[in-house]
DNA sequence: TTGACATACCTAGCAGTGTTATGTGATGCT
DNA sequence: AGCATCACATAACACTGCTAGGTATGTCAA
């Protein structure tokens, strides 16, 4: 299970991204993580839907309630401009982390 | 600016990183880990030293204090088996997340 | 038809914590 | 003497993240 820490650090960004590839719902966002992290990053309903508030407070994104075939209400998050931009800022912050820890981490070997 | 999730992730992993490379002390670790970053991660004191005694506390570290030739007190810090170990799980945490986003990046035509 | 599980959303409340602000004191330079 | 740098320390409280709990619909098996 990953720290909560890392789970903080991510949550938005890995929110956002997924959103590029179209928009997607609390639940669904939930599951679609699980699996591209091969069940790794498993979030709970608890501290992904106050961050979805969140990013909508923020203007990051924007939310529809919708109704679907199977007779559940979904509401449906879309990524605005706004968390495009955000998306790229917390890309570039990622990538700055990522570079240092694997600068240091080639010199070591026996990791990764 | 990184975000303080964003230090707050990732500041276990990178003195730790930084330690395998041999003991150091808390203000030259910050120095080392700013160059390292060409500036972008500058952490402060405050935030600093009361994450090195909890490392210390937890075990993943032991200190010594030595007197430097400049006549200065310096905390000098090791890594220890224990943070080996945890330096390890730290790695594979973020590694996770890391493919994660970049599986999602890949897809997205000018992104990174 | 009842129970169990999956889908789908929501939030109060408080435990836990992070960092700001501030402090100490030595050294070195001008 | 005065200022910058080196070097470590922590109290206290503002903030916040998450647990735990809640609502409601659909489905399927027993």
């Amino acid at each position: 299970m990953l720290s909560k820490e890392l789970v903080a650090a991510s949550t938005v960004p890995l929110v956002l991204s997924v959103l590029t590839q179209g928009e997607s719902y609390g639940y669904a966002l939930i599951q679609r993580v699980r699996e591209l992290s091969d069940g790794r990053i498993a979030w709970t309903e608890g501290m992904l839907y106050p961050v979805l508030h969140w990013m909508a407070d923020e203007g990051l994104v924007e939310s529809e309630w919708k109704e679907a075939e199977s007779g559940h209400r979904r509401k449906y998050y879309r990524i605005c401009q706004e968390g495009r931009k955000a998306l790229q800022a917390e890309q570039k912050e990622w990538l700055t982390v990522h570079a240092t820890l694997t600068k240091l981490w080639k010199t070591q070997p026996g990791l990764i």
